[in-house]
RNA sequence: GCCAAGGUAGCUUAGAGGCGAAGCGGUGGACUGCAGAUCCAUUACACGUGAGUUCAAAUCUCACCCUUGGCUCCA
């Protein structure tokens, strides 16, 4: 299996550090409002991947962090009044209906930036006891001249950093040194050895990962616009820290979700949050929209792309219905099984093909598409024993858990509700006993008495 | 300016030296009491432009055009 790793630039074989455990840390959502479908991209993405990696028989420990302190949550919490506690607590708690809603079940473990105030600290400490980072009247920065890798990851060298767009610090010592405590007099703030104040965005992601994982790890995964400032610092301050390098073995980004071809953002009025999607279209959908484009790719949202998806993921779901039903009336066995057996080994080898290369999932939707196709072709004339269907039912089911969608339950769903059902076929009747076709409305009456319902007329 | 991702059929997306690809849509058939599902054909000269390398280029090289994003708030 290849993955592209964002600090090669290029597919390399996965190699996780421990045999069958493989640690996956992906950057989660700032609560201060609710997550757009920007975020639904990435978190889908990943899900996948998740869910992908075990399928190939690995363990995997996904953690993800939530940004429950941050300039943005203050900012909102002031403008409405409120606690940023309780705000935060209220967007995370929104966060993750949201996820539930679009099958992102992957995540093991959410941890609070706030809860792990103890191993910030810690952490700042070593960097500073090492001689990475310096105390200022405002807060205590990472010293970018310490760490000449600076900028490995996005490509950058530090002299090319047009810096004049931030608010110069004139107690920083490079322009480019970010903050890892900020200094403040009120609230929220937390005790600290440099008095009182709140971390710094980046340090939140490495003080947790390195509780849960060590310095080292397998995967770290996020969206493209978080490659600089925001890994890059995480780099710096982890192999900083640890004196151990690599940090992260694979970095991982997927790419942007344009709204019909512009930037997501408020000003443009075009924002669209997850719940605003789901009141519209189910998850689903959403999922099969993001999955039909490669992760790495910029993918472009509009309605009618979610025609299309919800057009082609019923093709799917029919497939799977015929099929399900054959199963219940096919002979054991059976003259044509090895054709269809060929047919089904042809286009679920080219699948896992597909998903082996950098988790290509649109190239690998296409085999399911294309073994649909010969599948329907084939059933016109021929008939797979049901042995050979439940295979290939075997291999829908997969498909189903790797990519996260619900087929399982299309026959077990039970009918809505079974007194409307009822309603429907004594009506029937009644029309039909008013043409005086007797032996049908006989026929409904004797059968519904099979299973112990008496018509009275 | 620097960094990055793109331009592939009507639309949405894969691919990355040699079989013109998937879905959606359009058109015409087959099947069908009607509808749906499905199948076949077609849409079809698919690869931004111009050169170059090669027996062979959508794919490699160079130049250029256009789009989007990032450059210390960002998934």
């Amino acid at each position: 299996m290849n993955i592209y790793n964002t600090m090669t630039q290029e597919k390399e074989p996965f190699k996780a550090r421990h045999p069958v455990r493989v640690k996956l840390f992906v950057c989660g959502p700032t609560v201060y409002d609710d997550a757009h479908i920007g975020h639904a991209r990435t978190y889908i993405s990943f899900d996948m991947v998740k869910r992908y990696l075990e399928y190939k028989g690995y363990s995997v420990f996904y953690l993800q962090n939530i940004t429950d302190i941050d300039d943005k949550i203050i900012v909102r919490a002031e403008e409405l009044g409120v606690d940023p506690e309780k705000l935060a607590r209220k967007f995370e708690k929104r966060y993750q209906e949201d996820m539930e809603k679009l099958g992102v079940s992957g995540v093991n473990f959410h941890a609070r930036a706030t809860e792990h105030l103890d191993k910030i600290i810690t952490q700042i400490q070593t960097l500073l006891d090492k001689g990475f980072a310096y105390e200022t009247q405002k807060g205590v920065y990472f010293d970018e001249s310490q760490f000449p890798e600076y900028g490995k990851l996005s490509r950058r060298k530090l002299e090319d950093l047009n810096v004049h767009r931030i608010q110069q610090d004139e107690h920083k010592k490079n322009p480019g040194d970010f903050a890892l405590w900020k200094k403040r007099d009120h609230k929220p703030l937390w005790d600290s050895p440099w008095g009182p104040g709140r971390p710094g965005w980046h340090i939140e992601d490495t003080a947790i990962t390195e509780e849960y994982f060590g310095p080292q790890y397998d995967i770290h995964g996020g969206g493209l616009d978080l490659i600089f400032p925001h890994h890059e610092a995480e780099i710096a301050q982890m192999e900083s820290a640890s004196g151990k390098s690599p940090m992260v073995n694979f970095w991982m980004h997927t790419g942007f979700l344009n709204v019909s071809g512009e930037k997501m953002s408020k000003s443009l009025g075009n924002f669209i949050t997850i719940r605003d999607l789901l009141e519209n279209y189910p998850g689903e959908v959403f999922r099969f929209f993001v999955l039909s484009t490669h992760y790495r790719s910029p993918i472009d949202f509009s309605l009618k792309a979610l025609e299309q998806s919800t057009k082609s993921l019923e093709r799917i779901k029919t497939m799977v219905v015929k099929l399900q039903k054959l199963s219940l009336k096919a002979p054991l066995e059976g003259p044509d099984d090895v054709m269809f057996q060929d047919i089904l080994n042809e286009y679920q080898e080219e699948f896992f093909q597909h998903m082996d290369n950098d988790f290509n999932t649109p190239q690998a939707l296409a085999a399911v598409f294309n073994l649909i196709r010969q599948l329907n072709k084939s059933l016109e004339n021929k008939n797979p024993s049901q042995k050979t269907l439940n295979k290939i039912l075997r291999f829908f089911n997969d498909f189903a858990e790797i990519m996260g969608f619900q087929f399982k339950q299309i026959f077990t769903t039970p009918v809505t509700n079974p007194d409307d059902l009822l309603e429907i076929i004594l009506d029937i009747r009644e029309k039909l006993r008013q043409k005086k076709e007797w032996e049908l409305s006989d026929e409904i009456r004797s059968r519904l008495n099979n299973l112990d319902i008496e018509i009275q007329d």
